[in-house]
DNA sequence: CCGGAGTACAAAACCGGTTCACCGCAGTAC
DNA sequence: GTACTGCGGTGAACCGGTTTTGTACTCCGG
């Protein structure tokens, strides 16, 4: 049972191959009465075109690329990733473009992967996610003019389309609910310094907490890991005057956070409020339930996909605010009560 | 800066673009100086095989695909998955075939994408993971001709090669260690029963429990989400004779039994004790930490690309037991006391 | 000195599509 | 009646590789 081609179709029709292709691909040069013809006999033989040969006729290779570049034990506790991708399908549901994904271990190896990718014409563009600081790739795809778009920014993106969330306006909807609750010592234990997301979210509390008055604002760098979010909540409340609210970076770290001031005897939410970044079902189980900050992940992927669709077929650049956060308070942020 | 093709590679050594294939692939054919020249102006002109190319001509996609079907909020608090596909890349990293991933939201889009898939000769083979009862992949495929690796099983696979884990072992050795901790009554909290691997822990399940003449084995199943495990775990705790031992199915649901645990003042491990299936950086992070089974699952990612690979090589079909599970007791499973 | 084998390459066919150039024919304008 | 136009198609080139076939030349034995 060999797959058929088109020009089984033109034998199965007695016309030749280049008619076949302007009736499969409705464009003008056959008749209405020869194309429902070869319409039905390509769908009797269940012919679908090869992907190999379109890509190699119009140069297009039917697929955009994804590399995610961070350690699988991570990759696996982050639900954001996950929901990026089922966001990215969506947008790319129905359509005749696929999704390559690499999963890398380091910031060469990804950057080797689009200079592959773009020389073996294996994608039509890529999305960049989890921008780094002067990020490598993006004078790379752009030195190649590979169609790409970065989730992520506004800053740092150079160029680049991207699409982003606005962390600023988040991490002050935080700070200010904090403040709202009493808190003066806030504490933001964050994820490497290295991400563009990260700094700005840094910077964003740092600027909140100086517009309230705040003075105790700290910063603390982890990796994500349950491990390090547990020794940074100790540090930070074995201090002198300790913070009374700590916001995370990932709902991991929070967890690890809850666990740490049950063993300190430290009260959630009497003694410390916890708040967690980007929502997940784990922060709505977990008792006391997190406080998170929710966005709408899947439509971000989603958006960022369908930019960079318009983007291989010539459209303009553009730089699209996605969906906006939204804090969902739960029992994990309370007001300050000294005494428990 | 046009992408180099083999055609500027002959034209800069003045030979024939026949030469230029047999020396880019090390066949016999061209001289050893002539080869040497080759390969150097080819790789100074940064050249790499266009991959629509070279599908055309040897009929090979370099692609294997992946679909995973489960809804997104689901997927993205699974670490399964994500730690699944760091394994395959790591089988396919360095190589020349690339992962094609599809995160699908029913069953029969599945199959469609494996049909398109074929018909569009994107992929030279597939994994299958999430086996379900009488699943229409496995006649699909196999009706195809499409080589294809089942992540599970091995019984329910028809005729098709398979990597597996040995769920039956992983689960007698969680009830003799229950049972070593004196309990008698252990429930099951299951996730859905279409899936073939939650038919065999049950199978194992109540096999164990009769091994070791335990009466009150019971098995409720859920959708892996906080909330149903929340709330099979406050039915099962209500009844007249309580178990004082359940075995979640995921990380996600022992979490939710934690919380109801507390919220019906029941001790974990005292008065109940929780054991949670695939071990996550969340198990070891919370308070009690969880006792779980592991099992390397980047491995066992690996293993099915490296097997498929073989069998897209033309390589015979097999059915490899993947590396073992292994119980991690942790706080949350301990003897049972009536007293608290 | 000739036939046969082997070497090192050239030339062309092929994979399965898209697209361009051309062509016969009917209808129409003049 | 002729020239022009548009329709509906054919045939071939093309995309960038691989593979098959063909060929010029060298080396060897007899």
């Amino acid at each position: 049972m060999r797959r058929p081609t088109i020009v089984d179709i033109a034998r199965a029709a007695g016309v030749s191959k280049g008619a076949v292709s302007y009736a499969l691909n409705g464009r003008p040069g056959v008749s209405e009465p020869t194309r429902r013809r070869i319409l039905e006999i390509a769908a009797e033989l269940g012919w679908a075109p090869s992907s190999a040969a379109r890509a190699l006729s119009d140069g297009r290779a039917g697929a955009i690329g994804l590399v995610v570049d961070r350690p699988a034990q991570v990759l696996g506790s982050e639900p954001f990733f996950m929901r990026l991708i089922a966001g990215i399908q969506s947008a790319l549901a129905g359509g005749p473009t696929a999704l390559l994904l690499q999963v890398s271990d380091d910031a060469t190896a990804e950057i080797a992967t689009y200079r592959r990718w773009y020389a073996e014409r294996r994608v039509d563009g890529v999305l960049l996610v989890d921008l780094r600081v002067a990020d490598p790739r993006i004078t790379t795809v752009a030195e190649l003019g590979l169609p790409a778009v970065v989730i992520g920014g506004p800053d740092d993106t150079g160029a680049l389309s991207c699409v982003w969330s606005d962390d600023d306006a988040a991490m002050r909807a935080v700070v200010d609910h904090l403040a709202g609750l009493g808190h003066r010592r806030i504490a933001r234990v964050a994820g490497p310094a290295e991400f563009v997301h990260t700094r700005a979210r840094s910077a964003a509390f740092h600027g909140a907490a100086a517009d309230l008055g705040l003075d105790g604002a700290q910063v603390a760098h982890a990796d994500y890991s349950g491990e390090e979010g547990a020794r940074l909540t100790r540090e930070l409340l074995a201090a002198p005057e300790p913070p009374t609210a700590l916001i995370f970076d990932n709902d991991l770290m929070a967890v690890a956070a809850l666990g740490v001031a049950q063993d300190m005897g430290v009260q959630v939410p009497d003694r410390l409020s916890i708040v967690a970044w980007d929502d997940s079902p784990l922060c709505r189980t977990l008792r006391p339930a997190l406080t998170a900050v929710r966005r709408d992940v899947v439509d971000y992927g989603e958006q960022a996909a369908r930019l960079l669709l318009r983007l291989v077929d010539g459209g303009p650049p553009a730089r699209l605010a996605a969906s906006a956060f939204e804090l969902v308070p739960r029992g994990s942020t309370g007001p300050f009560h000294p005494a428990g």
